[in-house]
DNA sequence: ATCGATGGTTAAATCGATTCACCAGACTCG
DNA sequence: CGAGTCTGGTGAATCGATTTAACCATCGAT
């Protein structure tokens, strides 16, 4: 017992499979009666069309794809959301792949998209991937880069620029009267990453006041955060930071879990900023500080670019769109 | 200028398409000379197997499909992260859809997967898809119910007693003295939901004290909780509930900023108690209690009971694995 | 010397939906 | 009235990987 196929749908409707075809996709007029007939043998047979086999003539899948790199972290939850909303309004699904921040997971996932064929692919990278995917461009699935300024130019992207937030954030920390801070960061490869750490020192460097030391993590969660927080613990009461920035909010709460625990007070012995105003830094049990991203928007964007160049492919001609961030002042810095 | 195919591969290294197929698929066994030449082949081409064909020709797809009712809710994310690293042991990709907890895109998301066929379908229904899992399942897609149990037993499936769950929550509660309580939960569709909802009410009937009143939301989102908060407010003081039971935890974040917004203390005026214990539960504002389910391995044991099914199907016999809920008490109830 | 095995390889059939060139009528218009 | 134009419909060819039956050496055993 196979399951039911056009061909079974045509010999029970008393028309031709490409009658069936014209009905399915609407590519041509169809007699109302005779769709009518078509679209009764397709419910009585329960058939369900065969994408694979759909896929393998067009050429080209229908879905897109989507790399995240961490599917718990709700600001990239929310981005997905954004993207979700807008290509299903026009009929496209988005399948999502978390690469969960590690290269390997990544690379199978940009294999399995390949293989797919799929129509087009939004991505924030882990590792250097350039190549790859600028062969699934060539192979005929255009790119998106999220959150994820693209330096070559070579792909469309939406971004935040994180020099500017990582410039806000200290310069906040700073305009508070705080001269020793710390920046705590996920691998320096995410070059947002890095980005928001070249503008807090630059916001140091143009003030010429105080001074920021580098905190390196290997992950971008809240243990990491809990971690450094041990780790800042361990210093010399005089060497010890006045304030913290962190490179995302679930660092930022591990970080308070951790100093808070200890009986460090925030922010009067050490002010804490995190970074994507995620709605839970606002429900912190210190309220946290941040620098919103508008994640909701840039899915949205994101999907629209790629959409663009999904519709009208092969002009070689990539827009950036660039979204301020904003700084959100809470009780762990300052507070009133 | 089409991309490359077997064919081009089969006429680069001299040799017929079956045994690049071969070489793909180890198969047979292939020289290891040809087998070298072939490799060669595929390299000096940059060919990517196209999966539509081989899905077409095998009649399904390696991949599996999960729906979660929201990825921005982190008891998701983990249940997410424990069913992708053990399929992934297993060389399968998950991909992922978000329902949002619309049914609308529920139903979308399944005729996708229906569609492409997937080996087999991790799901948290939000719906009656009752008939359309079962129409799966005969197409040869098994399904497993995640955080669901199955009452027709008729699905394998991984779930947390929420009858205990909800009886341990408001049991709780009623320990603490309390006897005004009030259910703040999502669409009570939601199995899990209600089920919660009549294990907290056997609670107060068992022991014969107090009384609780129910609330019905739109959604189990942080918004929707704010929402619920303004509500209770409104209530007259006398009439206003001593203690909260919420359906999840993002709901007993919202209830907390509106209460704590309105000057309520908690818990002193109003004891708080939410479900999950996802990672912020322990940091909101006010360290909330909840009710733990152990996310990361009920998704891998939903992976393993999957597994099973794809790998020795249609013996009908479909497996249950409960896990037990667990009281965490923290500072919004009782504190110390 | 012959018969099986066995290890490698091949060519052709197959999966199922879409598309394209083509056809049959009906209708319009000069 | 005949040419042209629509409308509706047909069916064979096609996409690319896998699979199956068949075939060919080569080698060991009888």
């Amino acid at each position: 017992m196979t399951t039911a196929n056009v061909r079974d749908v045509a010999a029970l409707a008393g028309v031709s499979v490409g009658t069936v075809s014209n009905v399915l996709n609407r590519s041509k007029p169809v007699a109302a009666d005779t769709a009518k007939r078509v679209l009764d043998a397709i419910d009585k047979l329960g058939f369900v069309r065969n994408d694979a086999a759909r896929q393998l003539r067009v050429g080209q899948s229908r879905t897109v794809g989507m790399m995240v790199l961490d599917v718990s972290n709700p600001f990239f939850a929310d981005v997905e959301r954004g993207a979700e909303d807008l290509l299903g309004e026009h009929g496209r699904p988005l399948i999502l792949g978390n690469s969960g921040e590690s290269i390997t997971r990544e690379l199978a996932y940009l294999d399995l998209f390949e293989e797919q064929r799929v129509s087009g692919l939004l991505i924030t990278p882990v590792g250097q991937v350039q190549r790859r995917l600028e062969r699934l461009r060539e192979r005929g699935s255009p790119v998106v880069l999220v959150d994820r300024h693209d330096n070559a130019q070579s792909f469309s992207s939406v971004s935040v620029d994180d020099l500017r937030g990582g410039e806000l954030a200290a310069g906040h920390l700073l305009d508070l009267g705080r001269r020793n801070l710390a920046f705590v960061g996920g691998p320096p490869e995410i070059l947002q990453v890095s980005q928001r750490a070249r503008g807090a020192q630059q916001a140091v460097l143009e003030r010429d006041a105080g001074r920021i030391r580098m905190l390196e993590l290997d992950t971008m969660r809240a243990e990491a955060g809990r971690a450094a927080g041990e780790q800042l613990l361990a210093l010399p009461a005089a060497d010890r930071p006045d304030a913290v920035f962190a490179a995302n909010d679930l660092i930022a709460i591990g970080l308070l879990q951790a100093l808070t625990h200890a009986g460090v007070r925030v922010p009067d012995d050490i002010a804490l900023i995190g970074y994507d105003d995620i709605s839970f830094a606002a429900n912190a049990a210190i309220p946290l500080s941040s620098i919103r991203q508008p994640a909701r928007e840039m899915g949205r964007a994101a999907a629209e670019l790629l959409l663009a160049e999904i519709e009208n492919p092969g002009r070689g001609e990539y827009r950036h769109i660039a979204f301020q961030p904003e700084l959100v002042v809470r009780e762990s810095t300052a507070g009133r």
